[in-house]
DNA sequence: CGTTGTTAATTGAGTACTAAATTGATAGCA
DNA sequence: TGCTATCAATTTAGTACTCAATTAACAACG
């Protein structure tokens, strides 16, 4: 498949956010496609995993862990809630969140199948490039230059 | 799919997506901040991006370029033709759109300012860094393992 | 002609998100 | 005992997208 969607004036920078940004819109639609198995959205199933190393957190936690907005988290929560994986308490100003029997159970189902899907959708690269590749975007995201937020 | 029980923490894999879903989303919020300016939507200025190399194309290459549906394309070339940044002539059953002045003028005022702005947010990795990220991440989509589409 | 098939574009209903205003719980002070 | 300030969560209105059904423009064939 040959690319060249970039213009003449390219410069790396460009470059590098045009790869990230295309990797991630196939391997997002191949994952939501995966994950459907279990009727679940990649965000939702994000939810499961952060809430289980946390162990128990505030959504305003998870909101920051996940670069969404608490205004999304309370909507995500309440639904993942009504289905049954998660509950939560009150304490103070704060909800705290944490998984139910079924929630964990259900973790526990899919965590190895994504484990081997995620093995398949990279075995492009090798276990060294792969190594590389996270290096590389760690770098990244470390990088991050001084802007206003909130 | 073939189920493989994975010895231990063999997942490389998932590690890789996390970084890059991390990465994506970071820089997300801060390009549609930075496009702001114009009043443009990334995938706004995109569409600008991919007219301008070809020149004139179908919204259906357009839709497949960009990995969108058909209909989304519908809504977002209708905003962008209101806006008067592009038109449109039907031929045959296809539309063909193209760039009017306004939007070649647009893409012009922008497109330097973009060079700079990602050369900034990736300047956290040397030229050579750069170069090996985006070799990475191109042979990641390369390896595309066939699935069903459509 | 008129009917059927093909395929691009459109529409419409539904999902996932954001931003900003509002609500709710509580501390701390007069 | 109220009064105000603080801050997590919620609500609301709007945007960006998907998926599936429909419409529109033609070709091709009887």
């Amino acid at each position: 498949m040959k690319i060249r969607t970039m213009g003449s004036a390219t410069n790396k920078g460009i470059l590098s956010w045009f790869y990230i940004s295309r990797t991630y819109h196939i391997q997002l639609k191949r994952y939501s496609q995966f994950l459907k198995t279990w009727s679940l959205t990649p965000s939702q199933y994000e939810v499961l995993v952060n809430i289980r190393e946390s162990g128990r957190m505030s959504q305003k936690e998870l909101a920051e862990k996940m670069f969404l907005t608490k205004g999304n988290i309370t909507q995500l929560i309440i639904k993942m809630e009504n289905e049954g994986y998660i509950s939560r308490e009150q304490e103070w100003k704060t909800k705290y969140i944490r998984l139910t029997e079924k929630g964990n159970q259900l973790l526990d189902r899919i965590r190895p199948e994504q484990v081997n899907y995620f093995s398949q959708q990279f075995q492009g690269l090798t276990k060294k490039e792969q190594k590389r590749l996270i290096k590389l975007l760690k770098k990244v995201n470390e990088t991050q230059i001084n802007q206003d937020n909130e």
